[in-house]
DNA sequence: GTTTTTGAACTGACTGGTCAGTGCAAAGGA
DNA sequence: TCCTTTGCACTGACCAGTCAGTTCAAAAAC
């Protein structure tokens, strides 16, 4: 990478970093251009000569931020599985990662929850495509689960998968917004024995 | 009820359904008091006789939608125990409720998602109130559930609440986004096997 | 029974302000 | 020399909220 595209790309990230927090504070309409470049500290032309426009930074944005987040799913099961770990270890290690992911960018996190679901949005196609992504490899696991006879075969796959993405998803942001003293460890506990189904029973 | 409050109590109803569509869709900014009025075929400034502001309608609609959710959710508690239900079947005819809820108002599902965990927002008081309300009914069976023994006694009330207040909400999102042909009992039965740890094992 | 009055409900044109995006000359950096 | 960034003025569209005026059902007056 040369110096120029490097020096590019740390604006970028600082456009980034910028606009993640205010447009998960505030919605994506609320949120002006003005006040990411400010927040990022560089001239507003800046933003324009390294976007198209303030859509086609969110857009980068959550291609951006979905990436991660798939990269550390995929990683955490990939590890489980080299460990000869169960498919259900490499759920519950899966779980982990969403949590630790969700620690270390809880913006993201919010505003990918609060985009998911609207239609007729200009991004729409974007994050249908970066969803099926994440998801897909909580499928697979499942799959595999079900394959090696660990697994139910009476499961509902995409539907499991969308249930336990939801678990953790609303676990974490609820631990983040209105418990915030809780530990990561407590909140994997508590998701992990609803995954092992250590619920009901004493 | 005199023919003009009803007149206007009608008026209102056509706001929020109008104002709950576009605002799932387009979000709360984006979303202009004039598509609102124009929706509900009446003029602009009847939203401001009715409303003190664009604000103060969202705020109402929220209160008004949460209100129906935990009213639903708490019934359906309710009439478990009555016939003599466990806690566990109560907590399944409660998913069955998120369930019915969500298939029957999915855009104020959209919404109020979209809106809980954001910062800084005008209404993050009236959304706090409405949450703890809904959240109670499910920890209120929780706590009952460990109480009587039927529940183990180290699970974690308010997590554990809020795991599968979002297993059923994601799940259900899901479902109404991306498969809508699956019937409302295949995703109960999904969620069901989750709620009773019949995941793994065959 | 008919006319008049009242006032709540509603209307829609208008205002003041905001904001995405542009244009451009000059500066800084490799 | 070329790429990137700055600073800033400007435009045109858009939008929340206002307000003077209209409608009409029901109460009051006769």
């Amino acid at each position: 990478m040369d110096t120029q595209s490097s020096r590019r790309q740390a604006t970028r990230t600082k456009l980034y970093e910028a606009a993640v927090t205010l447009i998960a504070e505030q919605g994506f309409s609320a949120t002006t251009v003005d006040e990411i470049a400010e927040r990022a500290g560089v001239a507003k032309g800046t933003v324009y000569y390294n976007f198209k426009s303030k859509t086609e930074l969110f857009e980068e944005l959550l291609r951006h931020g979905v990436g991660l987040l798939t990269e550390s799913l995929r990683s955490a099961a990939d590890e489980t599985a080299a460990r000869g770990g169960t498919r259900v270890e490499a759920l519950d290690a899966m779980i982990r990662a969403g949590l630790v992911f969700i620690d270390r960018y809880p913006a993201f996190t919010q505003l990918y929850v609060a985009e998911l679901w609207r239609t007729n949005r200009a991004w729409q196609s974007t994050l249908l495509v970066v969803r099926q992504e994440a998801v897909a490899v909580v499928e697979t696991v499942l799959r595999e689960g079900v394959a090696g006879g660990e697994l139910s075969d009476e499961i509902d796959i995409p539907l499991t998968a969308a249930a336990l993405v939801g678990m953790v998803l609303v676990a974490a942001l609820d631990w983040q917004a209105f418990q915030r003293e809780r530990s990561i460890d407590d909140v994997h506990a508590a998701l992990s024995r609803l995954l092992h189904g250590r619920v009901s029973g004493r």
